[in-house]
DNA sequence: TTGCTTACATACAGATTTGTATGTATATTA
DNA sequence: TAATATACATACAAATCTGTATGTAAGCAA
């Protein structure tokens, strides 16, 4: 076997999450092997063990690949800072708009996100990821209520519903069209007409 | 070995139904064993074979204890016979808040929920359950549309947004929410206010 | 009462997985 | 260039889990 370089390794690595993510998203995180793995990547459990301690620690670093820049993405843009700020409804449904978009272009994060809604178990060790996708979505709801707080203020609402109310709303709104989205595999029912659900679902709350 | 009437081999089925739903629960159905469910139930895995196949006949069996009478209920509910019938948009939401109210009062309905919903992999055997599920989700936005056109009729709406687009916005808002109610285990964020978030949701779409 | 069936318990064989220990060739560094 | 650390592969031991085969005592029907 021959001796890699610091870059061969980092591809090593890298073709370990590849393989990782396509044997759990057919196999389900609990039935998958790092065997199953190793050979998907075609190494050995050896390299595996080496780049990483156990079949946790692959699952949270596929997980960040995708987790870390789909939040950074929604803080960006639902922040007060944006050029959208003159429209907050706007801004909201850009915002959600955008994380359907990366879905449908980035085959990569969709498979993630299904491994992560229907192929794992939060249990044990796992069941730490749903007390931080809870407090994501506390960081969310903010994020939108303060948008549809800019937006009351400028009187746009179609609604005496409270700014918090709605952020909620949408918030369970999204949640649900996530899922939707993840499980409609073939397409048919939720993810072609996506962008038009959130269309409507903001239309409902526009002043005309 | 004292043998046992039919009665009690009954109870002995319903002792391992019960066994196996606080098993996975705390151990999610990949990982939960069959010795698991036996010594829950205080019997051997031999017991456990005689009255089921395998796991997945009793993930099957658990799964129908709840999601059949559930499905009657919405059926019920949601239906243009009821007596509601003079003002839909109460039905709606009687219709929703009903399951919320359901999940408050029926731990094993609570149990079964969080096992379908996050202690369990749709994979292989258990994928078909989703194509149940998804099924499930276009009667139930049938029913939810016919209501919402009801409500339309009688120009109760706030909204010139189709009864189909109405109903896809509540599909996901109560799906959203019912993801919500089971991962936010301690109550503090959903369960307290799923009632609430029900009546604005339909406020938003009420004539005043 | 006999004989068959039921409702389990027990025993066994085989396949999987896991973690670790060890081997090894090469890159890297001093 | 020699020593060391890296990036794996291979081998091994132990634990687990599954399905099935077999045993058995009691219920039940004739």
């Amino acid at each position: 076997m021959v001796r890699k370089t610091k870059e061969d390794a980092e591809l090593t690595r890298q073709r370990i999450l590849d393989a990782a993510r396509s044997v759990f998203l057919k196999r389900g995180v609990s039935k998958s092997t790092l065997e199953h793995i190793a050979s998907e990547a075609h190494v050995t459990r050896g390299a595996v063990y080496w780049h990483f301690e156990n079949k946790t620690e692959i699952f949270h670093a596929i997980r960040e690949q995708v987790f870390l820049p789909l939040i950074d993405s929604i803080d960006d843009t639902l922040s007060p800072a944006v050029k959208n700020i003159e429209n907050p409804l706007n801004q909201i449904e850009a915002s959600l708009s955008n994380t359907i978009n990366q879905l449908n272009d980035n085959q990569q994060m969709r498979e993630i996100y299904e491994i992560m809604m229907i192929k794992c178990e939060y249990v044990d060790e796992f069941a730490s990821v749903l007390h931080q996708m809870m407090n994501n979505c506390t960081c969310i709801v903010e994020k939108l209520e303060a948008a549809y707080m800019r937006a009351k203020e400028q009187d746009m609402l179609s609604t005496k519903l409270s700014p918090r109310a709605l952020a909620l709303d949408t918030h369970l709104f999204f949640g649900g069209l996530l899922h939707m989205w993840v499980k409609d595999a073939d397409g048919s029912r939720f993810r072609v007409q996506a962008l038009d659900l959130i269309k409507s679902h903001m239309d409902l709350r526009r002043r005309h």
